[in-house]
DNA sequence: CATATTATTTATCAAATGATAAATAACGGT
DNA sequence: ACCGTTATTTATCATTTGATAAATAATATG
């Protein structure tokens, strides 16, 4: 049975002058193709996240309260809609501004550390995000590759960067990045990640409050870095 | 033991006397059942941590180079199968050593814990493990929830009843195990497993020994936790 | 109101897929 | 060497599932 609809949901978009009664057991009518486009990618995300990519189209059809062949008009198949639903969220949630967050030295380096991750685990630590990166990794290796890339890129490498920088330590370009920097990066890194794992994949609620984990480990992973870091270059 | 035959592959299973030589292109003739069935299950286990448990039955029968029906005469339905799998690995390689290494105060504390860990490391950080506990997590919450609460009984609780004990601390008993405590013994259980997601989702190869990452892992750990130790017992 | 446009549904296809039943053939016992 | 047992295959079913084409009906426009 459809449950009749929900006033929260799109009920009263474009129901324009005539305030139309329409049979309760129906779906809206006519919905403006860029809207309908935009519920059924919001629906996917949340479908796919707990399904899977494996979810079949007839099902995310009846959430969506219109009919699977439907979905063919606004995206030519399920693959089209699945890179739609990547975009959405992996390329969707990255903020632009984290770059010069993190590069900007006129902050102590701490606190830039710690206000990156957390607007990065506020972005990543959902439902939707974690549960649909772990499905696209197990199917295949293509698209967690180009993110992690970047992560390495835009993140990782610049937080050594800086580490290197505020210790005083040789530049990147002078002496490259060692595999026990990054190795540490890496395990702040999984330390958050490994929170959403908890969440909503292992369904374990966390007892702690984020943000004070995340700070934590900042402080745990910059007094563990020093350690590390390559000698002082000796100017 | 199962895995006792055969180097590499089922092909010289039972050709007892005569040296039969088949015809190349045809798998074994009438294998014992349970020669057949251990077959079946290997295959089976590297199967579904390859493709997911949406894995065909067809395409696993191609690679045991059998029919897909003679599946069925060893496992009544694809999921009896599946919970085969599930069984070889998650209990089959789970050691019963493992609790008596954890409390075994003979020991220094932190030789119990490097020795655990690597050990444990050795028996879940594979392609197998790994890819089949993640997609068992996105599937259903239920085995996960035993396997975790199994893991926090029979490790987390005791390392951190070890840890009191090491460090005079009041016994659990008393003094229930407190979240900052749980959550660092996560962590470090974390840091562990995301080495294998790395590795085999996300198909980036380690570029440091395990070993050495699991012990530098319990150091950080064991320096770490004294910080967030309960008082000590005023005896 | 009449008509064109098109969002949406109905009907349906073809391939895939878990599962079953009957036919076949390899092996062991006598 | 024969024969019964049974491991294995062949043939096939019933759903499921991504996808397409045609029919329907809501909306805009004149």
């Amino acid at each position: 049975m459809l449950k009749a609809f929900t006033p929260t949901e799109e009920s009263f978009v474009k129901q324009s002058a005539k305030a139309r009664p329409r049979s309760a057991t129906r779906g809206p009518p006519r919905l403006d193709p860029s809207q309908r486009e935009a519920i059924i990618t919001r629906e996917a995300v949340a479908f796919f996240a707990e399904h899977g990519f494996e979810g079949q189209t007839r099902e995310l059809a009846k959430r969506l309260r219109i009919t699977q062949p439907l979905l063919y008009r606004y995206f030519p198949t399920k693959e089209a809609l699945i890179e739609r639903v990547y975009q959405e969220v992996f390329v969707g949630r990255w903020k632009a501004s984290w770059g010069k967050l993190i590069t900007d030295r006129a902050e102590p380096l701490k606190s830039r550390l710690t206000q990156f991750y957390r607007e990065y685990a506020e972005a990543i630590l959902t439902y939707e995000w974690i549960r649909l990166f772990m499905f696209a990794a197990l199917k295949d290796l293509g698209l967690n590759a180009r993110y992690l890339k970047m992560l390495r890129e835009r993140v990782f490498e610049k937080v050594i960067v800086e580490i290197r920088a505020e210790y005083a330590r040789p530049p990147i370009a002078q002496l490259p990045i060692t595999v026990l920097e990054i190795e540490m990066v890496w395990g702040l890194h999984a330390a958050i990640f490994y929170l959403g794992v908890r969440q909503f994949i292992y369904g374990m609620p966390l007892e702690a409050d984020v943000n004070s984990i995340i700070d934590a480990k900042v402080t745990t992973f910059l007094s563990g870095i020093r350690c590390i870091l390559p000698a002082k270059s000796r100017v």
